[in-house]
RNA sequence: GGAGAAGUCGCCUAGUCCGGUCUAUGGCGCCCGCCUGCUAAGCGGGUUGAGGACCAAAAUCCUCUCGAGGGUUCAAAUCCCUCCUUCUCCGCCA
């Protein structure tokens, strides 16, 4: 949820916000009308209220000596006159409170359209317009070391890892097993994240991934990512993307300790995503599935401190593919691929030998206080008000592109796999695993 | 799944039967001040959150907020309905 005060103050701000996002800038016009509104009905609303409590108050010992019989004939008939005058009124603050409320509805309806202000950083354009931040790691030349290069696919299921076909017999396409050393892999990867998060401050989380509604309203991802999204009508329950939705909504209608942020949480989760509008993307193997497990950062900081805060989510998630020793390129994603939510996002993109290009693997968001203030989660300023907090997330490790790039930057001529050193205690040791025969 | 009890402004709590002096009581904690060699004690004051009016700002004022949402009524913490949450007992079960 934007701020008001910056929607009425400062429009041109938010007009060209909604502009760099390719969204619809007159709807920065529809919320400040009906604000206005909004406003005008409220006041309309505690004015006859006001004079309704007045009444109240006249009437209500006046009521009393009636009853007791203690009332002489002018105070009753003044009573009965004070009644038809109340009653009168009730029926006008009935009509203001109606009005003041579908207004309220309306007011809300628009706003909720308008999504986060982007930075005055983030590369203007579509997709395709993100910037290159840097490049780190060597992409290995696989064809002068004598390998022929295999897919994950195919290096799955000869150290029978990943089992794709019977994850479709079981669950349908886009479902997997992860087996033997797939599923170590797994446990190892998580618990090496964990680990790290762990020595950055962070609180490891293990959160429902089954959310009531608000939180996934409150997060945001009933807006355009709706379709992306398991409902589960017969609960009124939604089964979570990511664990940011119970992360974020953790500290959901509460007051932060100023002095205890940043709040750093690392979430530990499945995620479910039905992956609506990406038929025919991805098709083979695991890059893009209905489930996976990941561990996601989250931080509620002060507003001001947020910017530092997503540098520092950046260089953690760049530390976990360094640590893996897997070559990747860090993107500032263009305004018109922010989401609702996000203000600046910066995505992970790990090299894929098999494809011969980047692909995401990480991404971390700067949600500033918008994310915060759907949530009303605040914090105190100086002065002892209420401000709202900032919420930063982003990924450390999503498992099943992780294994990809693992499997696929570190596989020898004859399908075996190294095992990079920071792996290793997570794997007894094991520094290569050598495909089953 | 069945039966029952409860939810009040940080925590505890009065009020709910019987609607109106509730503008929600008191205690604890916390904040400010006074007093005091220091500390403690004592004394005085403040202390839910949200929206709005006025405004440069502060002060002030108004409305909403007693788990949430509806309803009854001139008037709801109080009466009625639905939902949420917690607890107790029974049943079932990782």
């Amino acid at each position: 949820m934007l701020d008001v005060r910056v929607l009425r103050e400062n429009p041109d701000l938010v007009r060209a916000s909604q502009a760099a996002r390719a969204e619809d800038v007159t709807a920065v016009d529809r919320a400040l009308a009906a604000d206005a509104e909004r406003r005008a009905a409220a006041l309309a609303f505690d004015t006859a209220r006001s004079e309704q409590k007045d009444l109240g108050k006249a009437i209500g010992p006046l009521q009393g000596k009636v009853k007791a019989g203690k009332a002489t004939d002018a105070e009753a008939a003044e009573l009965t006159q004070l009644m038809e005058r109340a009653a009168a009124l009730a029926a006008q603050v009935g009509q203001a409170e109606q009005l003041q409320r579908e207004v309220d509805a309306a007011f809300t309806a628009v706003i909720s359209t308008i999504p986060n202000l982007v930075h005055p950083a983030a590369p203007v354009g579509g997709e395709d317009d993100f910037v290159t931040r840097e490049t780190a790691g060597t992409i290995r030349d696989f064809a002068a070391e004598g390998v022929v290069v295999r897919d994950h696919l195919e290096l799955g299921a000869m150290h029978k890892a990943i089992d794709v076909e019977r994850g479709a017999k079981v669950s349908g396409s886009r479902f997997y097993y992860l087996t033997g050393i797939g599923a170590e892999l797994e446990f190892a990867l998580v618990n090496h994240a964990l680990a790290m998060a762990r020595a950055n401050g962070f609180t490891p989380v293990v959160p429902p991934t089954l959310v009531r509604e608000e939180a996934m309203e409150g997060t945001g991802f009933l807006g355009q990512a709706a379709e992306n999204v398991y409902h589960l009508k017969d609960d009124e329950m939604y089964l979570v993307g990511t664990a940011e939705v119970p992360l974020a909504a953790y500290h959901m209608d509460e007051i932060l300790d100023p002095n205890s942020l940043p709040l750093r949480y690392a979430g530990f989760s499945p995620c479910f995503r039905r992956e609506a509008g990406s038929h025919g993307k991805d098709t083979r193997g695991i890059i893009r599935v209905h489930w996976f497990d990941k561990v996601e950062m989250f931080s509620f900081t002060r507003v001001e401190d947020a910017e530092v805060e997503h540098e520092r989510f950046l260089q953690w998630e760049k530390d976990f593919f360094t640590s893996l020793e897997i070559p990747f390129r860090v993107i500032d994603t263009a305004t018109g691929d922010l989401g609702l939510s996000a203000a600046r996002k910066f995505d992970i993109e790990a090299w894929i030998p098999s494809q011969g290009t980047y692909r995401e693997v990480t991404s971390t968001s700067n949600c500033t206080d918008f994310q915060a203030r759907r949530l009303r989660i605040r914090t105190r300023d100086e002065s002892g008000s209420t401000t709202p907090v900032a919420t930063i997330n982003g990924t450390l490790v999503a498992v099943p592109r992780a294994i990809v790039a693992l499997l696929e930057n570190h596989q020898q001529a004859d399908g075996s796999v190294r095992v990079p050193a920071a792996l290793q205690p997570w794997l007894h040791g094991r520094t290569v695993l050598e495909p089953c025969a």
